[in-house]
DNA sequence: CATGAATGAGTCTTCATTCAT
DNA sequence: CATGAATGAAGACTCATTCAT
């Protein structure tokens, strides 16, 4: 009996990836309003009732789509920690951050693109919280460079529009790794990237 | 007669720009799929009919403005002349196309918005023009530093994500600027982007 | 011009008529649920989107019907006036109202019958308005009984329950003209209706 | 083994009984449409293929519910005997029948909602036998009626009329008294009602 | 017998587009 | 040229019913 209910819920698990997987490809190629169930339940292979016995409507599903990959992003990013002497040297965990999230985002492309276009679509609550995220990371980049600027590692700049143009920058590289196609090395990208953002492209 | 033809043609040319700037601003708030052409026709202060004696249809506007954005960009975007002894030293030239680029965001905020997300908005086929935009002002960049290479200005890099990450970085900043609300002095905004761009944020 | 934009209103009128129309007969057939905007497009031969073009949803229609026709009864039913020596006789002021409703329901098959089973029907608003109207005349009937009473006119009674019964009378009998099919001769029923109510069937 | 079978049975006809409740409290809050199996089985507390393990469908439910009322009511009402010495005189058959429906009625909620409401609802069949069931107790009153006026009791009336002016009454009655609340003295009402149906409201 | 996941026909509603005036 | 009434395809969502476990 408890096999199978518990048999029962990992089907239903299943279900409900294989329904959020589906739903991620289609919101990506049509983005938010061009998806449409329809789409959605096609690619899934399902009935459309049972769209809606996992989720409560279309922007639930985008919603929790969003939800789960700002969860995993924000486990991939922190405060770099200058003070404790025991941590990695801060270029060492800049490092580490950007790929494990580049890494993440080449791991799940439907995804990337996602997270990369829908700071536009209104109507799904959770585009708002999107741009909350992407503020969230700012603030987080703009005080690293506050902080750099205090124990003179950091040149004299404006921490907000340097946050803005390195944030962008990596939505740049995200963007031409997934155009790229298949596995590139992750590895020679990000130090490349870190390379642009400390020294940029002069001689 | 002809005068009348001719003021007609006029005032045909000012209903449609009537009509691209209302669609324009609804684009820009609701997005391609989100904006209806109630919504424009309502901005537009013109009757449902007469929105298609001037378009198509409803991409055909939404193409019209993304045509003409990258006209007008195109216009301020060339290739760094590097040979030539008459033209202007590379650094000024780079600086000037970039401040003459934000200069027309800054313009037209609505129009910024919309090229800045309607890189996803399939059916219309302009946005698979855009991002051959995009691609171009990419190659415009790699070549660049490619050149930059051979001429011992740039240090050894891949152009191509170098280019990635550079216009990444510009539409961060338009983003940014966008945000910040009225008219902040573009000219020292220029000047960072710069010097991120060619020394990074190292002291 | 005018002349046109007069027509065209009127033109406006009679389509609102014809959907109302149409409306009414399948709400009296199907009730409000089993109604489907489908019969009522079909059965006022237009299309899904012309509804739309003059009711804002199948509620709002509802609701329209059931108002104009409380406004019609409202006209039609009033207290009784005992004390100016200028009215009618109450009897006569009685046998008036009561004949003018039963003529508007008989002139109305179908908003008859909505009038008639529309109690239940949540969702819509109108039908806790209409409730409200029974209860409105429930009480008129009952204030008459109490002043009947004090005037000796009336014998001794519970005023609520009299007003309760003599509302579902009333009720029945205009089921029962339905049911009959074409024009009875509604005078002799309401004079039956009123020596019922007045002296019971005893002899 | 027998005795198992009977309480399987008795069991049967228990969880029977379970949702017939269930599914009466739901139609008569919501309406034969508005009532989704849903609720019912909700209210019932059972899972969605055990409703259908003991009902065809939600109409046959419905039906069930009728059925059952209507046969209950018919043990209740019968034609008045006049002729039998033996046999109460007539007012106080009538008291009887009148009396005992009612409390009937008051001791069922919910179903006399339904009872009173479900004239509409086409779709399930049971309601036309509803409306055969209603017929049938106006062509008893109107037999009484006719047989009154033969010997001599009741003035001379259209039996018809008055019939469906009765029936009316009740249900208006009825309704009276659901709407009031909790246990009112249902003694007292059928008097009211009789007295108001044999000698009407006048002094 | 009981369960509840799955189904898909059907519902209301929106909106780009057409066309008679 | 301008208008706006009319259209109907398409979209999101509900719910009675079935069936494998």
């Amino acid at each position: 009996m408890v096999t199978t209910v518990e048999s029962g819920d990992r089907a239903k698990q299943e279900r409900r990836r294989q329904i959020l997987t589906a739903a991620k490809a289609v919101f990506a190629e049509a983005g938010y309003h061009g998806a449409s169930i329809n789409a959605i339940i096609e690619r899934a292979q399902i009935a459309r009732g049972t769209f809606y016995l996992y989720f409560e409507s279309k922007s639930a599903v985008f919603d929790s789509i969003l939800d789960q990959a700002m969860t995993e992003l924000r486990a991939r990013i922190h405060r770099i920690e200058v003070d404790d002497p025991s941590a990695p040297a801060p270029q060492v965990q800049l490092r580490q951050q950007v790929l494990s999230t580049l890494e993440y985002f080449m791991g799940d492309r439907a995804l990337a693109t996602l997270l990369l276009t829908s700071g536009s679509t209104p109507e799904a609550e959770a585009s708002e919280r999107l741009e909350a995220f992407f503020a969230e990371i700012r603030s987080l980049i703009a005080r690293a460079m506050t902080t750099g600027m205090e124990i003179g590692l950091i040149r004299k700049c404006q921490p907000a529009l340097v946050a803005a143009a390195m944030l962008g920058m990596i939505r740049g590289v995200i963007e031409h790794l997934i155009a790229q196609g298949p596995q590139p090395p992750v590895d020679d990208t990000v130090t490349e990237m870190i390379t642009i953002a400390l020294r940029g492209v002069l001689k």
